[in-house]
DNA sequence: TCCCGCAACTAGAGCGGTTTAGTACCGCGC
DNA sequence: GCGCGGTACTAAACCGCTCTAGTTGCGGGA
């Protein structure tokens, strides 16, 4: 015999299927003598539900949804996602609620993937990542109306719950803070230019020229690879007049712009600040460590699946969780620029 | 109307159910005029397969499952993880299978884990990660019959498939060259000592000491972190004796190691060699870069898909596929030991 | 004593597919 | 004209579980 099913035990026992069913449910319909006996001959016949047949019945599929529209070999590098990852997980797993994930091509496939999944009742929510500027998947997801919760900034996903973070706010606070030291060259090596938060922190930077009366702010997109991260920076250090602070959206990034100012003699933070807009274990471990704004992602990751796992039990609710800014943590990368030293010293 | 199905489809068109099923399905019993009709209005109608429904019948799952053991928390530290995630998905996505994730206490829960999806359709199959000393999850599986494969050395696993490195050989190739150096006193910060791969290392690093003539071989086991490694490294060069290499078993924990080094006054590789059993951004990046073992990670993950794709399809298969030894990459944190400065200089 | 109401259970429909057994029809050879 | 074989289809069983609408039996109130 292959798995027992209820129809196994109910025979075994002497009632009907019903009864089996209601009795590991936990539901009423059966006396307490007849549930103990089920639920001793399903123990003994080592019986365990088919999830597939009960989510035909319309039940939860205990699983959410995790698509990722980028190329798989960059997920390995930034441990943004893998910190997320595991945030979401220890989150989920407490639930017994297991992810579906898959990486794909592009929102257009992405976008499949969210219908398919969602008519296959494969999952009960998806988590929304990288939000472009003009995205075509908060529509999908409205339209298929499934719970959903976007990580990423604040507004214009319609009707779906967020989780997001203040990326005006902490680009602000980096910029303040490098004009206070006395730093008027602040250059910015950004992200993928269509993702929103990227958009979000070069608007930032912009906007405090006037404020903080800064002769220089440029922001250069790039893939968030470190291999772009040190052109970058290769190329604002070789200018006529060289930025004496470099601000990178990631931390790999500003760990490969720190490697590359090794390269090109430009000593930090003498000669040169570095600030990364993201923690982790490689900003703590560099000589010199890296001034970074710190946030708590593996605790993201959980406010995201706890956002999630609302939205699903009440798919009224409506939820816009805006978690703390991130905190900028001073090391050793900043410091005020040398006087007299901005020009170039290749 | 909710999602349609092939019953409305069938009834749109004017046929019965089992006909769209033929159509739908690209198998003979449905004429080419009908078959068009009834694709035609499934397009129309945005028809999708419900993949409950379809595993309730036996279908595949289209799905393959990993669990983890492991504290959520650590995942995003270790790059090898996201890595390997990558590695997977690159490979299963284009067979539009999915992976189901989940993390979980210990191997107790993971035995549940896999009895539950199994049973349920849940997954086609399973990668098992990080096989330890005396492993109950291998009987478990073949108990179970469910495809799997192994992530781990090379043996003991029963009839299941297996993906592995020779990681005896890799710290054989290690060793030797700290020895052609001219290092004698070699130190190992360790991984988890449950782990297979761990006392594998271990026991090739004791059985080089007699062959190579070493003075000390140390193996200290760590779980991963970049706080043990700091914490390993920090004893070890606080000892009367103290090595003049370290090998890491991992590239954080190395990292770490080249903190503490700093922190301590111990100039890297002049006074300390420091080599990393895994290479990644990381150990490119820093100052001084680091020696280490690499392996394509990304590229495993691969094979690791491959593999359990081919058990997938034929049940009967049994493959053991040894991946490339990882090769030794040469950077600027090693080099022959500073000659009379063996001793404790703190 | 009779009927009501409730607890404890059963029977079976339904979820959305797949698959098998069966049927209707057609052209063909003899 | 009849049987034969093949094609194109239909009807319905089936997968494992849930859930609703009954059915039975029993205790208690009037």
């Amino acid at each position: 015999m292959g798995r027992p099913t209820i129809a196994d035990i109910a025979q075994r026992v002497g009632v009907s299927k019903g009864a089996v069913s209601f009795a590991l449910n936990g539901r009423p319909g059966v006396s307490e003598a007849t549930r103990a006996r089920i639920l001793e001959v399903a123990r003994e016949m080592n019986w365990r539900p088919h999830s597939a047949a009960r989510a035909l019945g319309g039940a939860r599929a205990e699983a959410v949804g995790l698509v990722i529209a980028r190329p798989a070999s960059t997920l390995g590098v930034e441990p943004f996602f893998a910190q997320l990852l595991s945030g979401l997980q220890a989150r989920l797993s407490r639930q017994q609620v297991a992810m579906h994930l898959l990486v794909v091509e592009d929102s257009e496939a992405e976008i499949e993937v969210y219908r398919e999944w969602t008519s296959a009742h494969r999952v009960d929510g998806f988590i929304l990542v990288d939000p472009k500027v003009r995205d075509p998947r908060f529509a999908a997801l409205e339209e298929l109306g499934v719970p959903a919760v976007v990580l990423g900034g604040p507004g214009r996903h319609g009707a779906l719950a967020s989780v997001w973070a203040d990326d005006r706010e902490a680009m602000l606070s980096v910029v303040d803070y490098l004009a206070a030291l006395g730093h008027r060259r602040v250059a910015h090596v950004a992200g993928l230019p269509g993702l929103r938060h990227t958009q979000r922190r070069m608007r930032a930077l912009r906007d405090s020229v006037k404020r903080l009366g800064l002769v220089d702010a440029v922001s250069l997109p790039t893939d968030f690879s470190d291999a772009e991260g040190a052109a970058a920076t290769r190329t604002l250090l070789s200018r006529g007049s060289r930025p004496t602070a470099i601000v990178y959206d990631s931390d790999v990034m500003a760990l490969a712009g720190l490697g590359v100012a090794g390269e090109m003699g430009v000593t930090v933070p003498a000669e040169l600040s570095i600030v990364a807009f993201d923690d982790s274990v490689l900003t703590r471990v560099t000589h010199p460590s890296i001034t970074s704004l710190s946030r708590d992602t593996f605790a993201l990751g959980g406010q995201v699946a706890d956002v999630l796992l609302e939205v699903i039990a009440d798919p009224g609710a409506r939820r816009d969780l805006k978690t703390g800014t991130p905190r900028l943590v001073v090391r050793q990368s900043t410091a005020p620029p040398a006087l007299g030293r901005r020009t170039k010293a290749v």
